[in-house]
DNA sequence: CGAACCCTTGATACGCTTCAACAAGAGTGG
DNA sequence: CCACTCTTGTTGAAGCGTATCAAGGGTTCG
């Protein structure tokens, strides 16, 4: 951690600021240390499309640096945010003096491939009541039957690709097969083996 | 090429026979040497609902093996097919004979990523028709404006996540507009142009 | 207080799926 | 050789799921 603190760089972004663009030439690792920073693409009414939101400390875009495709997706700080930057080239150098560094990347690309494998899967195979219903029950298995959204609700909606509006019907509609309480930002799931149950047949 | 023969088991596959099951401990590295491989999920009917389509020679599946939840697709030979399988031990082994090769490991799980990425954002962002064209020009740019289908319209249909009828009323409309030529499986891009319009406004 | 957000609700529109029927090969067996 | 069945793709009609557009309510903040 100290190794890597000299030969990485942070930088500050604001809310709305852009960390990268797309197509931009990716020289560096790029991790989120706090805050929170969408991955989208910015429109051509230079509207921001979110498709994945990433909470710190997480990385940010770990494939780009290997390629010479440049970053394949714009990224926005959703609020203030800090940023972790680490050239590739320092990147070796910290291979040399911790080879288990390796491993370690390897085994986050994997998790990278395996979650967005499930996500293609999730968007080809499941409609959008499926896919809250999973998002629920995955937040909920760590910390009782009560999931705390840390994110806006068009966030959330962003995420399971559909609209606001649509996320809003689905809710009131767990709501009133009382299957869900829900109180601003905290959802209580009143019945998990029901919700299970909608999710396959 | 050699030393990874004397790693590697190879294997071959009937028309329908699984590569792998969803939730199997992934012990191995696989590839496809030849043939074709469906990735996608068994359904409850026995049915197998296909997601993504590997042509030899390619990575099958190079995540798995690096986590311990087992591969999360079932993987069905689409028709008979020439498997590779290289143990994670041999791998290792592998990377202390050819350093270079452990760069290759971390650039083809970076093509992954960004692949998969891309999908998710086609499927999240564009419709079916525009699905269609991205994936036609892909395919045309290599080799002038024919595109000849190695798969079945149903399986290009479910790489685009879209039912063969509607693949085949998008054709239709193509062809009417004067865009394409379709002839069994051989598809002729008539107008470029025209199709890259279509992709943005 | 008004302004700016965020979320909700309703009405309507559209894209795609589903279901059903049918045509055109490809393989099979009498 | 022809009838038979299987598979693949095509076409049409109806229906579902989700987006879009418009309006209203609740907070927060200057």
């Amino acid at each position: 951690m100290h190794a890597l603190q000299t030969l990485a760089r942070t930088r500050w972004l604001a809310a709305g600021e852009l960390a990268f663009e797309i197509g931009h030439e990716a020289t560096d690792l790029v991790a989120v240390l706090q805050g929170t920073v969408g991955l989208g693409r910015i429109n051509h009414d230079r509207q921001f499309q979110l498709e994945r939101a990433v909470h710190g400390p997480q990385w940010l875009d770990i494939s780009s640096v290997w390629l010479s495709n440049g970053h394949l997706q714009d990224a926005q700080a959703l609020g203030p945010a800090l940023l972790l930057e680490l050239p590739l080239s320092g990147f070796e150098r910290l291979f040399v003096r911790f080879p288990e560094m390796r491993d370690r990347m390897l085994r986050s690309m994997a998790q990278a491939i395996q979650s967005l494998t499930g996500a293609t899967h999730d968007l080809m195979a499941k409609d959008a009541q499926k896919r809250l219903i999973t998002f629920l029950l995955q937040r909920s298995t760590a910390s009782g039957a009560d999931v705390a959204l840390r994110e806006r609700k068009r966030e959330l909606a962003a995420q399971l690709a559909i609209t606001p509006e649509t996320l809003s019907r689905l809710l009131r509609q767990l709501i009133s097969a009382g299957l869900i309480e829900v109180k601003g930002y905290s959802i209580r799931l009143l019945d998990s083996g029901a919700l299970q149950r909608l999710l396959g047949p």
